[in-house]
DNA sequence: CGTTTAGTTCGGTTTGTTCCGAACCTAGTG
DNA sequence: CACTAGGTTCGGAACAAACCGAACTAAACG
């Protein structure tokens, strides 16, 4: 691999660090693996080279490892005559990341169900017109998870279907 | 109030405390202070009911609420011979939130885009085809943020129509 | 001018997170 | 059996976040 395309899969991998560290809530070195592991694709990454692009001592690889996998995040493949593991992400990890999504925004319009419950009940002892809560926002804030939840099944079945035609 | 619908009123203060303690990456009490006025609504609360009823002290609650002042998460109003300040959500958070949502959305399109022209770049020197990065998963991933992007452009305009109309 | 109201500021404690080094383990190799 | 490769485990250092109490301020009241 040249150096060019090498420090740009460094940049990316931090770009895409920072991301996943926020999103994923995952801890600056767990982000990194991931992004690592996300763009170095089917060849998979061991442990070592992790330790030495990184520049992470082995015990914060081996932790954060340990911890991805039990999250699902991460699998591993081996070759015979080759103690060592090669991660790759966990092949169902797009779809789990959807599924956590579509759980998310169940999660989202819960709650927002129950504030406008409640709400509701403040208002019937409320006489005058003008202190009542407004209740516009919750409806159309439900209408618009009802959307993007769609638009989520929807990638979902995507990512089913050439799953299975591949 | 009763005690029922206030017991009621501070258990979902701190579902929905949780729920923005992770969601806008605020502080545990911050999170409560920020679900409190939420649900207090127009008639507002002051510093002194928020120290009473979050049971958090002074330093705690003034610091907190003028970090959320400085987001623009609150503002207040006042009463003429009245010192105390009434906080209530600022009017705009909700359009500044969707539009936050919206920033996101296009922030992860573009990462999603950077990764795939890199793993594209990467594929031209890959001489077997099955050593070479799935691309179909980004394509999947952008079409979706595109209606999602769509369904919330939508909640807005129906949100500056509520607006406009009232 | 002393007191009250409504808050602010500062220093410090507690708690939690993130990472590291050193010692250890386990399976295969010479 | 000693050595090596490929990790794991443990104790703690370093830093950061969250909260608190006590002292302070600024404006109004009496």
């Amino acid at each position: 691999m040249t150096k060019d395309i090498c420090s740009k899969k460094m940049a990316l991998v931090e770009k895409l660090g920072v991301h996943l560290e926020g999103r994923e809530n995952l801890a600056p070195v767990a982000a990194r693996i991931m992004a690592y592991v996300i763009l170095t694709g089917k060849r998979g990454t061991t442990f070592d080279e992790m330790v030495t692009v990184l520049q992470a001592s082995k015990s914060t690889i081996s932790t954060h490892l340990n911890h991805l996998q039990d999250l699902k995040k991460l699998e591993y493949f081996t070759k015979t005559g080759d103690r060592k593991k090669y991660f790759i992400i966990n092949k169902d990890s797009v779809l789990h990341h959807i599924n956590e999504m579509i759980k998310e925004w169940e999660e989202v319009a819960a709650l927002h169900k129950e504030m406008k419950a409640y709400k509701e009940a403040i208002n019937e002892h409320i006489t005058d017109e003008e202190e009542k809560f407004d209740l516009t926002f919750h409806n159309d804030y439900l209408r618009f998870v009802e959307d993007a939840s769609a638009s989520i099944e929807n990638l979902k079945e995507n990512l089913i279907k050439n799953k299975f035609n591949l």
